[in-house]
DNA sequence: CTTGACCTTGACGCAGCGTCAGGGTTCCAC
DNA sequence: GTGGAACCCTGACGCTGCGTCAAGGTCAAG
């Protein structure tokens, strides 16, 4: 007769894992001797490797009883389900590692490769690095709400890049950031966007941009999120008002709704 | 701003992994309005983008913290070592692949590749199902205890398989099991095995089995499942043991030591 | 008689949430 | 203003397969 310890060792699983067996009835449990110690023959011990060779295959210990005397037909069958289970987890993991992968690349930290290849363009423009992180925040965020249209998006916004007021821009804001602000660039900043945003809406760009960004609460949210990031970005949002332009990432002229004309 | 489930969805996942991710102290507790409610902002949803970002690709929350304040080395080498450990999971669901593919082939639960065929070679000879699969019971326990042994074990039983006597002994066994005992025939079996006991005993194969199965405990544990199995084996051994044999595995002359004769 | 190695039951811990239960709140329609 | 649907809140258990104390009782050797 058997201690548990050694009907454990026989089989090479630890005591712990025989008394689970018992616990979820996997295991029948034993005779007791007068101290109440359990007494275990060979056949627990043939019982309890069969359990963990199913268990050290793979299969849920919920599965084990019936595996253990289904006939052929349908061990064959429930073995084929759990080859599938273990298929897709082995799938998923390997997801998980192309994941991380392309993490430890760099930026891409939630991005698309789109946007990714935009900071990047960005960064060779000699955009300040401060700016480029809060572009690439708002990409986050555009990229989680609308992500069938980020490359569409990323080809608008690499061609606005090629104008040099576009970097002149950016240029001018990471000064502003650096050395203080003061009123009289800060002016300087406002009249540029005015005019570029002019200038869009000329093109039809902002039009275009209404129709798809269309979703008035997640445009303010993202435009809070940039006013918040730095209170500079909240004074330009104010100067750009007196200029008869409200919005942010999306611009749009005071009190006039652009697909009618009309308030 | 954002009420919990607006956040949740923006970020793609359930309200209830972002009421985790506070629990665990991953994304901060926002305000709350005068209900109670939770007030999210943007930079909420940017936060928790970059954690489910993470989480997807296999990190464990708990270092999900370290990972996104973690500068480039250190994210690099985090990366690294989470990729081994996804490789790893891996490695090893694909083991259980193996081993599930190997049960499905048929007798081999929890039985070496060489038992597997010495049962096959048994069958083959007309010995009865019954002591097969006993015999199978029995190998699962002397592979538990002597892993390295069993090709050296089999090629023995093979070599034994090809008397004609051992194909006849379990014939005869089979036969009592089939049509009741009766005396003579139980003699009969009896005399076959001191037979040939004794011959074994002659070519020094019983001491050679003396030398590698060189663990009394476990042997009187096979041979009690051998006699608990069915009361033919009961009576058997007591018979062998009228003709100056115990043991039933491993046969060995009554009252002496076969390893220097003495008693 | 004392160690040290076993044995017993009971209970918490882990990872990442899913899923009630048992409430309050907000908002929209009628 | 009054339902009802759709939210929000906290608290707590469940799942998987044991590992790991805790707080005792038992057994074999010296």
């Amino acid at each position: 007769m058997l201690t548990i310890s050694r009907l454990a060792s026989y089989a090479g699983v630890t005591v712990r894992a025989v008394r689970h067996y018992h616990q979820v009835g996997l295991l029948p449990e034993p005779e007791r001797d007068r101290s109440g110690y359990r007494t275990y023959n060979a056949a627990a011990v043939v019982r309890l490797i069969r359990i963990r060779t199913l268990a050290d295959a793979g299969v849920p210990l919920a599965r084990v009883q019936d595996l253990l005397d289904a006939d052929e037909d349908e061990f064959g069958s429930a073995v084929a389900e759990i080859d599938r289970r273990l298929r897709r987890e082995i799938r998923e993991l390997q997801e998980h590692r192309r994941q991380i992968a392309k993490l430890a690349a760099g930026d891409s930290l939630s991005l698309p490769d789109e946007v990714v290849h935009y900071l990047d363009r960005m960064r060779a423009k000699g955009v300040p690095e401060a700016l480029v992180e809060g572009e690439r925040d708002g990409w986050i965020l555009m990229a989680a709400r609308w992500p069938e249209k980020i490359p569409e998006f990323m080809a608008g916004k690499l061609a606005q890049l090629e104008d040099p007021r576009t970097v002149r821009l950016y240029q001018l804001i990471g000064d502003l950031l650096d050395n203080g602000v003061d009123d009289e660039r800060l002016n300087a900043v406002a009249d540029l966007i005015a005019e570029m945003s002019e200038q869009a809406a000329q093109s039809g760009e902002l039009d275009k941009q209404h129709e798809e960004m269309n979703d008035e609460g997640f445009i303010a949210l993202i435009d809070s999120f940039a006013s918040e990031s730095h209170p500079l970005v909240e004074r330009l949002q104010e100067l750009m008002v007196e200029r008869g332009w409200s919005g942010w990432s999306r611009m749009e002229r005071t009190g006039v709704d652009p697909r009618d004309g009309r308030r």
